[in-house]
RNA sequence: GGUGCGUUAGUUCAGUUGGUUAGAAUACCUGCCUGUCACGCAGGGGGUCACGGGUUCGAGUCCCGUACGCACCGCCA
């Protein structure tokens, strides 16, 4: 037997006890006549005690251990004459009486730490190492411990975990598929699914009622911090739902996970907030509402006082830095060169502080007289002390993305984006289309299979544009962590739908018509919704990256360091695949 | 496809105005040390300054290009 205890569990209760304890070797400390080796497993670290004056040769054994050697030791768990408070077993030391290297280690290349001296490139190239760290293992742990209580509370509501094909058929609409050839069906490709959708929908229609799968998703676009090519989904569908269903269940689901999880009890329904109110509010489809700073829209106020970009502009807006008066010159300056840098494009940008007398003191003072200054104030509410900060533009939609970048990082400048405070909430009634300026079309904002709300109907040929969907997106703390629709059961309007985005009749046929065939079988109303699993934790564990939450990630070019994936293959497997390569070098 | 930042010891980084033998911390090795737990002390080894080109009497340092990494824009129904 390798061991009879783990590396975390023993306490002082246990004194006398004979144990075999096997795991890792942290450290090593020797003093004179006496070594005492750190000994390591997931569950945690437990003394080793070595006496030269008792055991010669065992000592000299313990001393020639290296980092990262496996070993297994038998011996008597003894109180220590100094315990260590910081750790759980710091109480009792193991007196060894047999030392067994069950396998030695070369030095690894970073050091097995929670303050590990490895860069994020080397700790991927050697993940299998990374992944003994605590703070790793920790955010696996809680990943481990969501999806468990995903399952627990889905099953408790009835939901039916499916699993549905990872080959599939390629689709023309959304992101780029990754592709698979197929051996057997020479110049063919099956598709890695970007998500399960039209299986989940076909589930309905068989009468399943309430599915869930927790599930990997692929997409070939660019990499982010919170993207990477393969993901989980939580993914759910239901019939019989409208949206009102679908968000009551899955609220539930939230506040499961955050009394599971968290330990956070939120009793409040969360939020809702229809997307028109979120881009005007707050720029963003996916707003932070950990704190304020809404914007306050100055056209009326600003424009026609001489101050020539104002006067041009299609917007004008701006937000109220509370106490945020303090701003030095250079800060202000980072502030107009943060939101000039070219990923945000804005031109500049105009400051205004509320003086401690209530006077405003702006760097646009010469255009406006104290008496408009004044109006700007009421219009934000604003005290003495803030600070206001103001943009402008040409294109409304551009200005308030660019407001909402300069919001955020405010906002992170002071320090109102605490980890450890959540705000929930759903965003409703996104539009059904977006124009896309390039393709001179309307593409689908969600998936083609979202459902236009019933009192939108008529728009839908006159104005697409104008169309609002049965759709809803939970966003946290500026995160979109999940997102669904009410479906589209019905042929006729299926049709309709691919029809107005641009496909003709044969094209949706053969590339949908097993979904419009199925919709004449019996179609049940459905609808359902997606969470982004990786998004989740690392919103739970603070993480900057999803990367850190996932056993083996892509680096930012989607390769795999530590296996070198993608490679070349070999010449006989193309021949197989009837592949020819033509790279351009 | 684009923008920014970066690449120096096993690792994380510093390296001034271009100037002699490129440093620190940590890790590693050796010795000392009987209650350490980030042990301590003494000593030691360790460098293709990412790669290619250019400027210069002289380049880790300046310029151009390439590769790679990270963040972001585009993209991600």
């Amino acid at each position: 037997m390798y061991r009879t205890k783990n590396c975390g569990e023993l306490r002082i209760t246990d004194v006398n006890q004979s144990v075999t304890l096997s795991g890792w070797v942290q450290r090593t400390r020797k003093m004179g006549g006496m070594t005492f080796v750190d000994l390591r497993d997931r569950y945690g670290i437990t003394q080793l005690a070595f006496n030269e004056a008792v055991d010669a040769a065992l000592c000299e054994e313990a001393n020639k251990l290296g980092r990262e050697f496996v070993i297994q030791i038998t011996g008597t768990v003894s109180e220590r004459s100094s315990k260590n408070a910081k750790i759980p077993t710091g109480d009792i030391e193991i007196i060894v009486s047999q030392l067994t290297v069950l396998n030695a280690a070369m030095t690894p290349p970073f050091t097995i730490e929670d303050n590990t001296d490895g860069g994020d490139d080397i700790r991927m190239k050697y993940r299998y190492l990374d992944l003994r760290r605590n703070s790793v293992r920790r955010n696996l742990e809680l990943r481990h411990k969501m999806t468990f209580e995903v399952r627990r509370y889905l099953d408790e509501m009835g939901f039916l975990e499916v699993e549905t094909p990872v080959l599939v058929g390629s689709t023309p609409e959304g992101a780029r598929d990754f592709v698979v050839p197929s051996r057997m069906n020479p110049g063919q490709f099956y598709a890695l699914p970007q998500s399960p959708q039209l299986f989940k929908q076909l589930l309905m229609v068989s009468g399943f009622d309430r599915y869930f799968q927790i599930v990997k998703c692929f997409r070939d676009e660019d990499l982010r911090a919170d993207r990477q090519p393969e993901f989980t989904q939580i993914d759910c569908e239901m019939s019989f739902v409208e949206q009102e269903d679908v968000i009551s269940l899955f609220e539930g689901m939230a506040k499961h996970l955050f009394k599971n999880i968290q330990g956070v009890e939120l009793t409040e329904s969360f939020r809702r907030m229809p997307w028109q109110e979120a881009m005007e509010k707050y720029g963003s489809d996916k707003p932070d509402l950990r704190f304020g700073m809404e914007f306050v829209e100055l056209m009326d106020v600003l424009k026609g006082h001489g101050f020539p970009v104002f006067d041009s502009a299609a917007y004008v807006g701006g937000i109220c830095a509370e106490g945020a008066a303090t701003y030095t010159r250079k800060q202000l300056d980072a502030l107009t060169d943060f939101v000039k840098r070219p990923q945000i494009g804005a031109k500049g940008m105009v400051y205004a502080r509320v003086e401690a007398d209530g006077s405003v003191k702006s760097s646009v003072d010469k255009f406006y007289t104290q008496e408009v200054l004044q109006q700007m104030k009421v219009a934000f509410g604003a005290k003495p002390g803030d600070l206001i900060l103001i943009l402008s533009g040409d294109d409304a939609m551009k200005t308030r993305k660019q407001l909402c970048e300069l919001r955020l990082e405010v906002a992170e400048q002071l320090g109102l984006r605490d980890k450890n405070k959540f705000a929930c909430l759903w965003v409703v009634d996104f539009p059904l289309f977006e124009y896309d300026e390039e393709a001179g079309r309307f593409t689908a904002m969600h998936h083609p299979f979202t459902s236009p709300k019933p009192e939108d109907f008529d728009l839908l040929d006159t104005d697409p544009g104008k169309v609002r969907a049965n759709a809803y997106d939970m966003v946290i703390n500026g995160v979109e962590v999940g997102g669904g629709s009410i479906r589209i059961h019905d042929s006729a309007l299926q049709n309709k739908m691919f029809k107005l985005l641009g496909f003709t009749e044969e094209r949706a046929y053969e590339q949908f018509g097993f979904l419009m065939d199925a919709f004449k079988y019996g179609a049940p109303p459905h609808g359902g919704l997606a969470y982004g699993l990786d998004r989740w934790v690392s919103l739970f564990a603070g993480l900057d990256s999803i990367r850190d939450c996932i056993a083996f990630p892509k680096n930012n070019s989607g390769r795999d360091v530590m296996m070198d994936a993608p490679s070349r293959l070999e010449q006989a497997q193309l021949d197989e695949l009837n592949l020819i390569i033509d790279v351009k070098e």
